[in-house]
Order: structure tokens, then sequence, then C-alpha cells
RNA sequence: GUGGAUAUAGCGUAGUUGGUUAACGCGUCAGAUUGUGGUUCUGAAGAUCGUCGGUUCGAGUCCGACUAUCCACCCCA
């Protein structure tokens, strides 16, 4: 009896079938990021837990009940990463590519992990899409990140879909001042919040805002808006990126109850929303992190970033039915008619190879049974299948079968690449020629004796 | 951490008020005369009905516990 072992809770394993998706949106991502100046960058997937602590914030969810934490041997603890921009602005401080020239554009694809209930739209291993940029104060570089985002999403041909949605949460000195509202506001209040928020009023008050009970909805929607608190800076800023928004014409709404839970966010803070995969419907989030670099070097260096969720982003494109690239499939299938054309076979699958084209042979061995190997051609999508047996090898002359159309064509074995590429591409392409020598000694066959004829 | 739902062959499902050989579709494999796929037809393999315990003459069907999965709260990508 064998083990049974299942994969880890919250894990998704990511099937052949569904690769053409993930191909098609890592590849798109990547492409408009680079058109944008952004550099790929990796990093590992674990760091140090100090890192995430420090950073994502003490009191945040993610650190506080989230995190994958090991310890290793000494006395070191490391956690797998539960977001992408801790480790990122890590890397580009200790290489110290933070202080060549500015602004500093990179992105990432990778996987993420967070001990959380799994539900649609969220797993404990999920992938992200993110974009970091540093050296910049500017409202054009909040617009730059938030185009990106929306370049990527209508591209893929989201945009009338997803919902981008902004706020700006000020700087410390202004959201201390907003905190100190809020709690003025709700305190007389106490009594009637419900027990997660009567803890946040304490802890966190900006996270009133977004509580979904009913009773703290009602209340919540006499409180003071953060946008009324900005500093002259920070309401400056925001005003700014909003029309540099519009002349871009890009559609979006000012949301005062967008406030993140990551702890390094200041002033831009934005979200792109889906209403169709559940419950989840932040796909992408992101905004301006002006204190983190500072944080972690001591250098004074504005930054800001966005993510968006691999899997949540496919799981919309499903919704809505949008179609991928397909996979590339066998292009030709070598059936062969006992073992000695299967070993000719063999070897001409390698030549076909050499020469760029997918080609493929029986493997398992069907003896000179044709039909299975048919079947098995077709199952595979091959767009090609060539019959070689002894009569073929006695001639030198086979048939190519067009699977789509059943058609054959009459092929020479001693110039089958040159005419099987004649076929698939009769306006012919840089192929390697392969001589014809070559090929009747891949064939068993003597050049010298069969010259003679 | 808290709720709700579900749990039958590789996958998707049916299984009437508990009654004896657990059904169907897809998939897999094999055939339908001699070396040719996709359609059709025939046949075969494949399920200790999530696990453990209980009620009963008898349980896939009722009860309980456990486990797993999904959905929601929470949180966030």
């Amino acid at each position: 009896m064998a083990l049974k072992i299942k994969r880890p809770k919250g894990t998704q394993d990511i099937l052949p079938d569904d690769i053409p998706k993930w191909r098609t949106v890592e590849n798109l991502s990547a492409a408009v990021a680079e058109q944008f100046g952004f550099r790929e960058i990796r990093t590992p997937v674990f760091e140090d837990t100090g890192l995430f602590v420090r950073s994502v914030g003490d009191t945040s969810d993610v650190v506080t009940k989230e995190m994958y934490t090991v310890s290793s041997k000494g006395n070191d603890t490391f956690t797998l990463r539960p977001e992408g921009t801790a480790g990122v602005v890590r890397a580009m401080i200790e290489s110290g590519l933070i202080h060549e020239g500015a602004p500093q554009k990179v992105y990432y694809i990778i996987p993420c992990y967070r001990h959380e209930r799994p539900q649609a739209g969220r797993l404990r291993e999920f992938h992200t899409f993110g974009a970091e940029m540093f050296g910049s104060a500017s409202p054009y570089a909040d617009a730059e990140i938030i185009l990106m985002a929306h370049t990527i999403f209508e591209q893929l041909g989201l945009s009338d879909f997803i919902e981008l949605h902004i706020n700006s949460i000020g700087c410390p000195e202004c959201r201390a001042k907003y905190r100190e509202a809020l709690k003025a506001f709700f305190e007389p209040h106490r009594s009637e919040l419900c027990p997660t928020c009567q803890e946040r009023l304490d802890k966190n008050p900006l996270r009133l805002l977004d509580c979904k009970s009913p009773e703290c909805r009602e209340i919540a929607a006499g409180a003071p808006i953060m946008l009324d608190y900005l500093c002259e800076y920070c309401s400056d800023h925001f005003g700014q990126l909003k029309d540099i928004l519009t002349d871009y014409g890009i559609r979006f709404t000012v949301d005062p109850k967008i406030v993140r839970g990551l702890d390094y966010y200041t002033n831009t803070v934005f979200e792109f929303i889906s209403n169709e995969i559940g419950a989840q419907g932040t796909v992408c989030g992101g905004g301006r992190y002006d204190n983190l670099v500072d944080e972690l070097s001591g250098f004074s260096i504005p930054a800001l970033g966005f993510g968006f969720g691999l899997e949540r982003l496919i799981l919309t494109l499903e919704n809505h039915g949008i179609e991928f690239e397909k996979a590339p499939t066998c292009d030709i299938y070598l059936a062969s008619v006992g073992e000695d054309a299967r070993r000719k076979c063999a070897l001409l699958a390698d030549r076909l190879r050499q020469n760029g084209f997918a080609a493929e042979f029986d493997l398992i061995g069907r003896g000179t049974k044709i039909k299975p190997q048919m079947k098995y051609a077709d199952k595979i999508k091959a767009k090609y299948v060539c019959v070689i047996g002894s009569e073929e090898l006695e001639s030198l002359t086979a048939k190519i079968r067009d699977m789509s159309t059943g058609e054959e064509t009459p092929i020479a074995l001693d110039n089958f690449i040159d005419d099987f590429s004649e076929i698939t591409d009769p306006d012919g392409g840089d192929m390697e020629p392969v001589s014809r020598e070559e090929l009747l000694s891949l064939l068993g066959i003597d050049p010298q004796s069969e010259n003679k004829e």
C-alpha cells in the first residue's frame, strides 16, 4: 500500500495545462516593466526575521500571526518572506545599488508565504509580481507606478473589470494628528464597537475605518477623513498625483477607507479591486514608503512600489474567459514499425531537434503497432506524424501526415530535414543543412553502395 | 483563531422513505481481419463509499467524534 502524501494545506500545484496562463501573465508583466525601465531582481526566499518585523511592522497581523519562521543552527531565526518589498529594499541597500543614479527601478516575480486559513484567492504559498522605485519623491513617480500596473492590466484585457482606488495616508506628522482626531471621535462610542475594534481604538485607530461589522460601519460613517488632515506638503502631493492620473486618462476613485495593513506605507496608497474572485477583491496593492529605507539603513531615500497576486489576477482572467497563448506542441511524431525502425526514428528525432523542431518517437516500445502510436500522437497534439517501417527504409520514402487535415505528403528519408522544413514552412528558415550522406548514415545505409543504383 | 458546507473508482457525478451484485459520464487499456489518430460500437481494469465508533437483523444511506477540503469572518496579494 503506497503511502499517501498530500500537498501542504494552502498550497497549489501548477500543472502543465495551467502553465500557459502563468507564462502569459509573467511574460507580459515583465515586458511592460522593462518598457518602464525596471530591471529584474531576485532575492532569497527567506530572510532574517528581524527584517520583516522592522519593515512590515511588529504589530501587523502579517508579522504577529502569519509568518513561517524557522530557527537555524545557532541563534538565528529566518522567515519565509510574507511579501516582496522588504527583501528587495534590503538587497538594494546591501548592494549599494540604492545609491546609484536615481531613480533605481526593479521588479520581481516571486512566491511568498503567509500562514493563514486558505480560501478563494488566498493561499499560504502565493505568487506576486512586484515593482519598486527608489529615489524619487515626485508625484510623477507615484503616477508612473500606478500607470505601470494599469498598463499591465489593460494589456491583459482587464481594464474594464478592475477598479483603481487611491488614498493618501499622509506623512508621520499629519497622520499622528489624524490618529488623535480619530481616537477623539471614536472614544465616546467605545462600548458600541465590535470587540476587535475596541482593541483597534488603542492599537491602530486607522483600522477602525475598514471594519465590516454593520455597527462599526455606521459609526465610522461620520468619522473624520484623513484627507482633511493632510499637511500642506502631503495634500499638495496627493493633488498633483490626481492631476497626473487624470492627464493619463486613468479612471480612479478616491477612497478614504484604504488603509493598508503594512506599516511602512506613507502618503499615496492604492488598490486595484476586482469584484469577481470571492471575498479577496484586492488584486493589486501598493503605495509610497518614504521612511522604510531610513528605518533599515539610516539613509533617507524616498521609495514606492506595488505588487499584485498572480493567483488572484489569473482568477479574474479566467472569470472573464480571456484567452491565453497555447503551449507549444510536438511538431512531428515519428511512429515506428518494429525495433529496427524505432532505432532509426530515435536518431532522426535527435537530428530534427537539432534543427529546431520538437520531435518525439515511441518511448514505450509499442512494437509494430501503429494505432496506439497514432493515438498518442493525437493526444499530444502532434502537428505531423511520419510512419517509418521496413517499407520506408527500403524505398527511402515515407509520408508525412498532417494531423489536422489528414493529408499525406511524400517525403524523401534521405532529405528528411529539408523536405520537412519545406512542408512546415514553405518559405524556408535558416535551418542548418543536414547532408544526404549524414542522413543515409543515420539510416544505416552506406552512401557508396546506395549511389550505384 | 471563529463560523458554515462538503467528503462515493484517476477526474466529475448518481445512489429514491436504511435492504442484499454500488450506477453513469470522462479518462485509461484492449478489440471491430492483414502497418495509421480524432467519430462510432463492443469489452476490460479500476471504489475496503474520508477515518474511527455507535444505532440496527441489515448503513454509502441515520447518529457522534476525528480528519481533510471548500467557502466566509479576520487579514491581505
